[in-house]
DNA sequence: ATAATACCTATAGAAGCTGGAGGAAAAGAT
DNA sequence: ATCTTTTCCTCCAGCTTCTATAGGTATTAT
């Protein structure tokens, strides 16, 4: 039996948080002790861990929420399962294809300004300019 | 003179956004109409493209209100706007380079899964083992 | 004059936590 | 057994940047 403060530091996610899913739906409300505190067991601490994995690879907490509904019907097809993952790969994909442009265009911008007064700023114009840009964005 | 729907379809700004920069200090509070709606002017319009390009650019409200600060001071040296945009650079770069490794996690995952039952499938093995991961994230 | 459109304020919600206040329980020291 | 410290509890507010109602008023067009 973990208390919360153990589990917290056996997955690296903190006790807000914890508490925080346990209000969403995401890991059931734990057992409590005679006066009314959280027990764990290692069951909670592998639900909690896939968890974090799972946020550290961006997936949402709902994604997450249907992920851990499919793990408990093992004999049903995964392609469900493996459809989020598709999803996540592309929604990181394309926030890292929104991102690259705004690299180009800030080092753009970075890099020609002198430094000399603020009313000849190569930034402040081209923030005030996005015809200087060279992309959409 | 424009009314709060022509500067929004001017900029590209919707309306209820525009209400909320004035709360945030980030534009002036409007003059008003004999009937208390907002109209502004050609420079209202020029602010806001300002404001909007550099949201466009990731620039955070904070970032944004100390460049406006800065615009107002046409002889000062400019190399604060320019620590400004270099630190948008390496938020940006920083975003990207966290994305990256998510990216080749979340390819190898989905790249594995033959597609099965549950009990098997490599996608949820993977978010349920860190150790399978190449890289740290 | 009437109808349609655009505007007003105030408030809540989204996403995913994080931190604080005020108080109770558990654990270690004496 | 008592004292102190640490950990835990609940409830609630705040972060960030909007966005979307709801209920009501102003302006414009016919
Ligand atoms: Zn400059
Ligand atoms: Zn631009
Ligand atoms: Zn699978
Ligand atoms: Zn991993």
């Amino acid at each position: 039996m973990l208390t919360i403060g153990e589990l917290s530091r056996a997955t690296g996610v903190k006790i807000p948080t914890i508490r925080y899913y346990e209000q969403m739906g995401l890991m059931a409300a734990a057992e409590r002790s005679g006066g009314n505190q959280r027990r764990y067991e290692s069951q909670d601490r592998e639900r909690l861990s896939f968890i974090k994995h799972a946020r550290d690879l961006g997936f949402t907490i709902e994604a997450i929420r249907e992920l851990l509904e499919l793990s408990g019907h093992p004999n049903r097809p995964c392609v469900d399962a493996d459809q989020i993952a598709v999803r996540q790969l592309e929604i990181v994909r394309d926030k890292i294809a929104k991102l690259r442009p705004l690299e180009k265009e800030l080092e753009r911008i970075t890099a020609h300004c002198h430094g000399d007064q603020i009313k000849d700023c190569y930034v402040l114009q081209s923030l005030a300019n996005h015809d200087m840009c060279e992309s959409e964005h």
